[in-house]
DNA sequence: GGCCAGGCTAGCA
DNA sequence: TGCTAGCATGGC
């Protein structure tokens, strides 16, 4: 069995990564365990199933049953450490959240916790279309019958692990295909527009790395579909923009009130002025308020 | 059973 | 530029 050792800069704690994503039951795409978690990759036209292990400032990645060359190796490293945000120093954000009222508990309680994402602009789009505007949970439901319904799937050890659809494969559906999903007539158009972007090259994660924050949020702007929350949080998740800032996201909301202990939650203004002092790191300071509405799992 | 969900668009002033 | 109805249905 091949494997291999991703360093990882301190601060950094797998444990806390886990918990992260055992969030929810209904979660199709990995498949955690209390020290591990799996998740089926797309490397080219291979599908091959990953595991990663915590081990001491490494993840130890392994493969349970697939041999892999260099090159896959490679991109799966690559797959890993954007997926977890494995490449940040996060010693300016503890710096900066020290004394923080609202960060400082949450730093301290989670500590070495990375800002984790969906690497697939299709995914990150989609997954943020879908949850707007409905309870986590109802939107789950939704990516769980639409992966097992457009995506792919591979069965190991009597386990089925899925990828998400593929944009190609979404492209040429009629929003009615969608409609049965429970998708919304209108975020079925979306979607389906989207992945035909996609497929046209029109829109491209790797077109718009290149381009500033301002550019790429530019460009998401203009998708229908594509509000500025939703601009904002495929920033942070899918471009990794440690400082994109969902303001009018109501878990951030409720995370704020909860930490504050009011009765209300917080006027778009206030949570304006909560971001000022979280300058370059407003992403992250928003990861670490979500993370405090899940409890200690 | 009513209100709220990890909002956005189109239409209007 | 700013405001609002309508979307669409589950969860609590």
């Amino acid at each position: 069995m091949t494997e291999m050792l991703l360093a990882v800069q301190q601060p950094f704690d797998f444990q806390e990564c886990l918990v992260f994503l055992s969030r929810s039951k209904q979660e199709v795409l990995h498949v955690t365990t209390p020290d591990t978690v799996r998740k089926l990759m797309r490397i080219g036209e291979r599908l091959i199933l990953v595991e990663l292990q915590g081990e001491q400032g490494h993840i130890r990645v392994v493969f349970p049953v697939d041999d892999v060359s260099e090159m896959e190796m490679e991109s799966i490293e690559r797959g890993v450490r954007d997926w977890l945000d494995l490449d940040r120093d996060l010693t300016p954000f503890e710096a900066m959240g020290a004394e923080d009222e609202l960060l400082a508990p949450l730093i301290e309680a989670h500590r070495g916790l990375r800002m984790i994402g969906f690497p697939d602009l299709f995914e990150a789009l989609t997954w943020a279309i879908i949850g707007q505007q409905i309870t986590l949970s109802f939107a789950y439901t939704i990516k769980r019958r639409f992966v097992e319904r457009y995506g792919e799937q591979r069965v190991v050890e009597g386990r089925t692990y899925w990828t998400f659809p593929r944009a190609e494969r979404i492209a040429s559906l009629e929003p009615e295909a969608l409609r049965e999903l429970q998708f919304s007539r209108r975020k079925a158009e979306y979607i389906i527009d989207i992945a035909q972007e996609i497929t046209g090259e029109t829109l491209s994660k790797s077109a718009l790395q290149s381009q500033s924050s301002t550019d790429i949020r530019q460009r998401l702007l203009a998708i229908r579909g594509v509000g500025e929350w939703t601009a904002d949080y495929v920033l942070m998740k899918c471009f990794q923009d440690a400082s994109a800032f969902p303001i009018a996201d109501v878990g951030l909301h409720q995370a704020i009130q909860h930490q504050l202990g009011t009765a209300k939650k917080p006027t778009i203004e206030e949570v304006r002025r909560y971001g000022e002092s979280w300058q370059g790191w407003e992403g992250y300071a928003t990861f670490y308020l979500w993370r405090s509405l899940y409890g200690n799992v």
